[in-house]
DNA sequence: AATTCTATCTACATCAATGTCAATAATAAT
DNA sequence: ATTATTATTGACATTGATGTAGATAGAATT
């Protein structure tokens, strides 16, 4: 009777998770049931059964998603050649920005699985160890994996909190804006 | 028919919330509905429905005592005359246990409302701005704030994803383990 | 002892979300 | 053209969670 849209498989699978994940961002996560991504994405929930096999299995494969484009970003903040000081505030700005904190959120409430699942995230350390040991002329490895530590899970919580507690502390716009690159400074000069 | 047992609602309260924010603990938020913290709470779910109103009153309220656990947690730490590497451990510890990271999580992941809403937590701040300015001899308030920032946002990473982060990196629990008073030394001695 | 208060329960009603199934239609292949 | 494939849908069944209402029973007060 209507007319039937009828895309392929993938480009199914790729608007379902898109709209799954705009649906996180804008509404949480009570916001990705399968009726609700759905109807944003104007399809029948019986459709995105069809294609992911059960809720569970659209998130999980969100999830994995949301994860490989944070990877994603951050290797390509790593890719350039850029000072420190950029990077780290590349870092940050990735975790910030595109619900990427979220799926941190997300993932660690729920408890059973975890971003560093993927192989592709130690990767991303291994990569960054030599980085970061040729940028900052550190022989020391020790000290290396404890400021890249530092950076990632300061960068998380940024992520997560950073706004909330910026205004709380009564920081001023242009202090949490200045603030990656006091940090680089601050960290990098101490050795 | 049955034995019932009446507490005061101040009690039933109490046990409500315990239970909640074990289940929050346990099983994630979908650990946090009404019939399955009345069922581990060995009540019905029509008595926790009378004490909160309903279910959102329920997850408000094990929010709004969970907030207060936490300030109370890091208020403590804060009270007792420490050196600022052990200061800086406790922080770090207090968000790391008790599920603290999960409610800052959980209430990320919802976006409404957030744990800085409460006064408590501008007070927080506003006290250790002055301790930690005559603890390190900073003249600079700027740069204590800045500094304070630094510890906050890196606690809730750590906090969230400090032990997987961990094992990504191949970090020892050992290096874990000394890594506040590391970072303290490390950000402390720069000025 | 009688009365009041209210915490607690059982039973019921409702609603939303999940998942199943068979039918349909769009596209590709023959 | 015919056939095969499968993305898509509407209708239905099921389950679980939320909330309501009236009855019951502890505990305090009078």
């Amino acid at each position: 009777m209507t007319v039937r849209r009828r895309r392929t498989a993938e480009e199914a699978r790729t608007l379902i998770l898109d709209t799954g994940a705009k649906r996180l961002r804008e509404h949480g996560l009570e916001g990705l049931n399968i009726t609700g991504v759905a109807e944003e994405a104007g399809i029948s929930h019986a459709t995105l059964i069809h294609h992911f096999g059960s809720s569970g299995g659209m998130r999980d494969a969100l999830a994995d998603k949301m994860t490989r484009d944070l990877v994603e970003d951050l290797v390509q903040a790593f890719d350039a050649q850029i000072p420190t000081g950029e990077l780290t505030r590349r870092v940050f700005d990735a975790l910030a920005e595109g619900g990427h904190a979220k799926l941190l959120a997300w993932r660690a409430v729920e408890g059973e699985r975890s971003v560093a699942d993927l192989a592709a995230v130690s990767d991303l350390f291994q990569t960054l160890m030599r980085t970061t040991q040729a940028a900052l002329g550190l022989a020391d490895e020790q000290e290396v994996q404890r400021i890249i530590y530092l950076v990632a899970i300061a960068a998380i919580g940024y992520g997560l909190a950073g706004s909330v507690l910026a205004d709380a502390l009564g920081m001023s716009p242009q202090d949490v804006d200045l603030f990656p690159e006091w940090m680089t400074e601050h960290i990098a000069l101490n050795e």
